[in-house]
DNA sequence: TTATTATTATGATATATATGATAAAAAGAC
DNA sequence: GTCTTTTTATCATATATATCATAATAATAA
C-alpha cells in the first residue's frame, strides 16, 4: 500500500516533537504561546492545536488556560512510542541511549525467542528461515544484510505469539535502521554471525524453550558489549 | 501536584478510544464520519478532530479525504501507550491479555532485577526496602497490600537505570491495579510471597544480578501459572 | 465504455467567544 | 506612607462556528 503523504497536522507535529526531543526548548527558550507558533510554522491556529494535542497525549506537552503550553520532563515522555523513539533515535546520535536499547532488546528477543520455541506455526518457522536464507545471500553479496538482520528479529518476534512482544518489531527496525545509518561500526555488530542466529532458528525448530533463550541471550549480549566497546573508545 | 479535569478533547478522546478497544466499530457499525460524531458527541468539530488526531497518533485510527476515518486493525495500534493499554484492560476482563502483559512483565522485570543489581543506588535500595516493609505492615492490616506490591516492582523497575524499563513501571501500576479491581483469585496472585520478594531485594543489595535476575523470574513465573490456572478454570 | 460533473468527507483557514488564571491597579485599613 | 485586600485588566488556552480547499468517489452524460 503507499504512504500516504503526511498531512500538515503529521508535518508540524513531527517538526515540533523531534524539536523537544533535541531539548531545543529550555527555561531560556521556552515553549512557545500558539500564536507565535502559528507565525513561525505559517499554520492556522487549529492545525497548530491538532498538532500540539498530538504531542500531550505522546507525554510530550501540557498545556493549561492562561498559563501556557511547556514541555515535560522525559520521565513523563511515552518513549516506547514509535514517533517518540525515532525522533530520540534521530537526534545527536547516543551510544549511551542505543546502549538502553539494546538493553530492552537483551530482555524482550530471548523471552520471545522462547515462547516462540513453544508456539511457533509452521508458517513462522518458515519465516525465520526465510530471513536466515537472505543473511546468507547478504553475505555474498545478494540481498541487504542490514534488512535480513532485521527480518530474522522481526519473524522472531512475531512468533512468540504475544502482541507485546510483537509492537517492539517496528522499535527494533526503527532503531537498527537508524543506527547503521549514523554509525558504522555498530553494523557488523547488528548482523552478528550467521551461525548464532542458526543457533536460535534450530532451537525454536527444536521446541527448545531455554536452548532458544540462551542463544538469543548471547547474541544480544555479543551486540551489546560492542556497544560498550564503541562507546569507550568514543570517549 | 493536583491532576487538572480533562479538557473536552481529552474526554472525547477517551470515549473513542475505549470504544474502539471494545471494538464497538466493525463492518456493520463502520466508524462514523465527522458531523455524526460532532451531534453525537454534542461538541465542536474543532474539538472533535482534536480527539481524533490523538487517537490517529496512538495508531487506532486513519482518516483520508473523501473516504473517511476508519478503525485500524489491533496490530497498528501502539499497545505499550498507557492509555491504549488502560482501555484494553478495562474492556471486558481477559485472562488472556493478563496473560499476555504477564509475560512482558516476565521479560522485562528479572532483567531490570539484573541491572538494579549492578546500579542501584543506596537511595534506591532504600525504596526498595521500604517497600518491602509496607508489604509486611499490610499482612498485619497496616497498609494496602496491592499499593506496597506495586511499590516494589516500581522500585526495582527504578533502580535499573534504564529509560525503557522506567516507562514499564505505569503501566505495571494500571496493569495490577485493574487485574485486581476485576477478579479477586490473582490478588493473592500479585502480592505473592514476602519471601521471594526478600530474596530478590537481597540479591540486589549483594550485587548479585544472576541471583537478583532467577529469583525475579520465579516470582513473576508464580504469578503466571496462577493466572493460567484461573484462566482454565474459568473455561 | 469513457469522459465529465456532482457529491462527499476530510483538510485547512479565519474569526469570535468563553474560560481559567495571572498580573496590575485601586481602594481601604492602620 | 505602607501594607493588605479587592477589583479590574490582561493573557493564553478552550471551544465554537463559518467558510473554503482538496482529494477521492459516485453518478450522470456523451
Amino acid at each position: 500500500m503507499a504512504v500516504s503523504a503526511p498531512s500538515l497536522t503529521q508535518q508540524i507535529a513531527n517538526e515540533i516533537g523531534s524539536a523537544i526531543v533535541r531539548s531545543e526548548y529550555d527555561e531560556t527558550n521556552p515553549f512557545p504561546i500558539e500564536a507565535d507558533l502559528c507565525q513561525q510554522f505559517g499554520v492556522s491556529r487549529s492545525i497548530l492545536r491538532e498538532a500540539v494535542k498530538m504531542l500531550t497525549s505522546k507525554g510530550l506537552l501540557k498545556a493549561r488556560p492562561r498559563q501556557g503550553t511547556w514541555v515535560q520532563p522525559e520521565e513523563n515522555w511515552n518513549l516506547l512510542d514509535p514517533d517518540v523513539l525515532r525522533w530520540l533515535l534521530e537526534r545527536k546520535f547516543s551510544i549511551n541511549l542505543l546502549a538502553e536499547f539494546t538493553e530492552i532488546r537483551m530482555a524482550m528477543e530471548p523471552q520471545a525467542a522462547a515462547f516462540a520455541a513453544r508456539r511457533a506455526t509452521d508458517d513462522q518457522k518458515q519465516y525465520i528461515a526465510n530471513a536466515l536464507e537472505r543473511m546468507r545471500a547478504a553475505e555474498m553479496g545478494h540481498d541487504d544484510a542490514l534488512a535480513a538482520d532485521i527480518a530474522f528479529h522481526v519473524a522472531v518476534l512475531e512468533a512468540s505469539g504475544n502482541r507485546f512482544f510483537m509492537q517492539l518489531k517496528d522499535m527494533v527496525e526503527t532503531a537498527l535502521t537508524i543506527s547503521i545509518r549514523v554509525t558504522n561500526k555498530t553494523a557488523g555488530v547488528e548482523t552478528g554471525s550467521i551461525a548464532n542466529h542458526r543457533a536460535i532458528y534450530d532451537a525454536i525448530c527444536d521446541g527448545d524453550a531455554v536452548g532458544a533463550r540462551t542463544t538469543s541471550m548471547s547474541l544480544i549480549q555479543e551486540a551489546y558489549d560492542l556497544i560498550l566497546e564503541a562507546g569507550e573508545t568514543a570517549e
